[in-house]
Parts: structure tokens; C-alpha cells; sequence
DNA sequence: ACATTAACTGTTA
DNA sequence: TAACAGTTAATGT
């Protein structure tokens, strides 16, 4: 029905306008909350999240991105700082773009400007779905919501057949419960058929 | 390192 | 007041 492309933007093109591939090594960081945004990053492989620490220094984690994900976009039309992290979760290589060079690149192609507003609107879209999930009491629906959340990302909608590759406790972070928590709910939404767990991997 | 369980506390429906 | 999420701690994989 929906295939998300998240904003993917054809390497030799991404390089055409100057930009560079770097390495990273697990748990590094790729920008920091309080950096301008200076650059178009693009995750070429490997796999990054989006956090941040509340006032107590608990994690909140907005998202867990793999290859070909772009991230930190829309900040890059704001003079806003960073009010997130990237950080690496495993060894990544990351093609990043100065800003100035990205613009040039949007505006010598529309096609792509229209992409990145599609995907923009996307965005948009599944994060109204999130906020509404996450606004609820109820643990059970916001672990819903983060799975249709992160379902969207992949093309296929089939019932129980989109594997969740996360830990409890990235879950837990993504959602703002605690590993038990989404432990004692996840068995109780397989009871109700609302998910399948073999082996302890989630299926949805 | 991650998942689960149990026992307890405080909050809320 | 019964259910249920957070806390802590122990145990299992």
C-alpha cells in the first residue's frame, strides 16, 4: 500500500556536489544536541538513533535508523540547533553534505526538492500518529503506535510479518516505559493477538 | 549483554 | 480496593 521512501539521495550525486563519506566507530556521535546543522547526513550503512536526555538524564530515543536513512533534515531549513543526538549503535558510514552545497543540489533538482517534501509529509504524518500514541496512558498503545511507526518504514504490511529489531529496553526508551513495563504488556497483546512473539523476536 | 520474574511501593481507575 | 506502572533486585538465557 505505502512504500516510505524515507529521503534517499543517489550517492555519485550526493559526491558530484562535494560531499564526503566518514566512518564511525559504534557509539560515536555524529552531531550533539546544542550543534548548528551544518550538514546533509545521509547513513550510507551501519545504524544510528536519535535521542536525547530528559532534565533526570533518562534517555529518550526518537528514532533507530539503518542504511540509507537521512536524518536531521528538516533542521537544516530552521536556524535552530540540534535539540537531538546522533549517535551510532554499530560501526556506520555516514555521507554528509555542507548545507550550502545541499541547497544548490535541491535547487538544480526539483525532482528531488518534491521527494524531500513527500517525504517530509511523511514524516509528518507518522509523527502525529506517534505523538497520539504516546499522549496515551495506556502501554499497550503506545507500543502499538511505535510499531505501526516503525512498520511504515518498510514497504510490506502483512500481519505479524514485519520483525521489530529492537531490544525491550530501546523500546522501552523509544516510548518513555520501563523494560518491565513493555515486557508485562508485550506478553499481554500476545495473548490478544495483537502481536506474535517467537523466540522472544517480536513480530508484527 | 539482554530478558524475565518476583516482591514491594505508590498511584489511579 | 483492585489493578497496574515504576523500582529494585535476583535469576535466567
Amino acid at each position: 500500500m505505502k512504500t516510505i521512501s524515507c529521503m534517499k539521495i543517489d550517492e555519485s550525486l550526493l559526491e558530484s556536489f562535494g560531499a564526503e563519506i566518514k566512518n564511525y566507530k559504534p557509539k560515536e556521535f555524529i552531531f550533539r544536541d546544542g550543534d548548528s546543522p551544518l550538514y546533509y547526513y545521509q547513513l550510507k550503512n551501519g545504524v544510528v538513533k536519535i535521542n536525547h536526555y530528559d532534565e533526570n538524564g533518562k534517555e529518550f530515543i526518537h528514532n533507530i535508523l539503518g542504511e540509507n536513512q537521512s536524518f536531521g533534515d528538516s533542521l537544516l531549513f530552521t536556524n535552530k540547533k540540534y535539540p537531538i543526538n546522533a549517535i551510532t549503535l554499530s560501526s556506520s558510514s555516514v555521507i554528509k553534505l555542507p548545507k550550502n552545497r545541499f541547497f544548490e543540489l535541491l535547487q538544480q533538482h526539483p525532482d528531488i526538492n518534491r521527494d524531500l517534501n513527500n517525504c517530509f509529509s511523511q514524516h509528518l504524518y507518522y509523527n502525529l500518529i506517534m505523538m497520539q500514541s504516546l499522549a496515551s496512558p495506556h502501554p499497550s498503545v503506545r507500543i502499538k503506535g511505535l510499531m505501526e511507526y516503525l512498520k511504515s518504514f518498510h514497504s510490506c504490511d502483512d500481519a505479524f510479518s514485519f520483525h521489530i529489531k529492537l531490544t525491550r529496553q530501546q523500546i522501552a526508551d523509544l516510548i518513555g516505559l520501563r523494560v518491565e513495563t513493555v515486557i508485562r504488556t508485550l506478553k499481554k497483546m500476545q495473548e490478544e493477538n495483537l502481536l506474535k512473539i517467537e523466540n522472544k523476536q517480536i513480530l508484527y
